[in-house]
DNA sequence: TAATTATGTGAGAAAGTTTCATATTTTTCA
DNA sequence: TGAAAAATATGAAACTTTCTCACATAATTA
């Protein structure tokens, strides 16, 4: 990873420790403080090292930002090939639904601070790039589900469905990231009850 | 309004126009630029004023975002007002769910920037309280619809499916506001098709 | 018109980001 | 092993941006 967002790659041990060191930090001080909260001389300082070996390795603040949302990125088709299996298709809808929101909640419960870092407008073109690659990538997985389950959909009707999904499972995961942990069962119920009424509304649409 | 965001209330007539003018710029520096080419001397330089003078009004460069954010919420209130009519119980689902699609979209391209601000994840804690008590609100007037559209509902699922509704709203037109405008057509239909199957799923839930 | 209040200004204090010349450590390889 | 080379570490200082404040000017009051 990170030939593009690092400076220059970490040849040795301690310079590999140190990159992760300093990443480690960024994302407790991005949670605890918040993206203003984020200076470079405190990670430096939290992370025991000079500025200067900051700078050695990431050229500015918002690389160290690229990085972390680089590396969530990673684990996310990771956790896309869990659920997207080859058998999908021959799946119900609501244990397939239901088994995506489980793995996505459960991701996010392991990854905190990865919804915010990867729905964040200001990161830089080119993450967002493949930000929106990533998006595009699951959208166009979610489409092969609807047609498989519909062949009578029109392609761009299928595109727009699962584009739909989508945004609604990304702006639903930030309620269920919000909400006190005691009312999360209810939300995911609903949650899933959304998902499956709109998959059965979409496959017996006209 | 600005009792809150502003250090001062503008008394005199150019100093009105001043605010209004420090406002404007930084509504289109943040489209143009990003919230991180938002910087004090350069709103100041483009308002044709000294950085001084846009001190005397706003505590910090966060205020100055905080009253734009103010403005649009104040607009989105009165756009919740024309939705949620008295006689909404008594519309039927797909009806109000379309009007009230229709409504948002066009809201959201009268106002360009609403939703980039309100969905930055760095806003300062004080706007984001605001922004937290607008999204309450209209849970609690979304949710008084599915009571009284099925008034089996047990309290805590109605909240539940509010709040489900509502942040699905958030992240398809999140969608809406990034698609090209070919798509937006489809893009609408396979929205207000959720969350009326949505709507009807919930209604007729046990 | 004099006094008072409101507004305007920009140099510079304060805080943060980034560079760079130089020092230290690790690796290479004769 | 023991230079030479490559990689890494350092922090003072250059730069950038935010924000203040003492003072200047304009508008309002009476």
């Amino acid at each position: 990873m990170d030939e593009q967002t690092l400076r220059r790659t970490p040849q040795q041990e301690r310079s590999q420790q140190r990159v992760e060191k300093i990443l480690q930090v960024a994302s407790d001080l991005i949670r605890s403080e918040g993206y203003e909260g984020l200076s470079t001389s405190v990670i430096a300082e939290q992370a025991g090292i000079s500025v200067g070996s900051l700078y050695q390795f990431f050229a500015n603040k918002e690389a160290i930002l690229q990085a972390l949302a680089q590396r969530y990125l990673e684990k996310v088709t990771l956790l896309n090939e869990t659920v997207f299996t080859p058998d999908a298709i021959y799946v119900p809808v609501d244990v397939l639904f239901g088994r995506t929101v489980d793995g996505l909640v459960d991701f996010m419960a392991r990854n905190q601070g990865f919804h915010q870092l990867f729905n964040s407008p200001w990161i830089s073109p080119e993450l967002q790039a493949v930000s929106d690659a990533a998006t595009a990538q699951m959208i166009m997985k979610v489409k092969q589900i609807f047609l498989g389950k519909a062949p009578h959909l029109a392609d761009e009707q299928a595109q727009a469905a699962a584009a739909v999904l989508v945004h609604m499972v990304s702006g639903v995961l930030t309620l269920v990231e919000t909400a006190v942990p005691a009312q999360r069962p209810l939300i995911i119920t609903e949650f899933k009850r959304m998902g499956v009424a709109y998959l059965n509304a979409v496959i017996t649409s006209a």
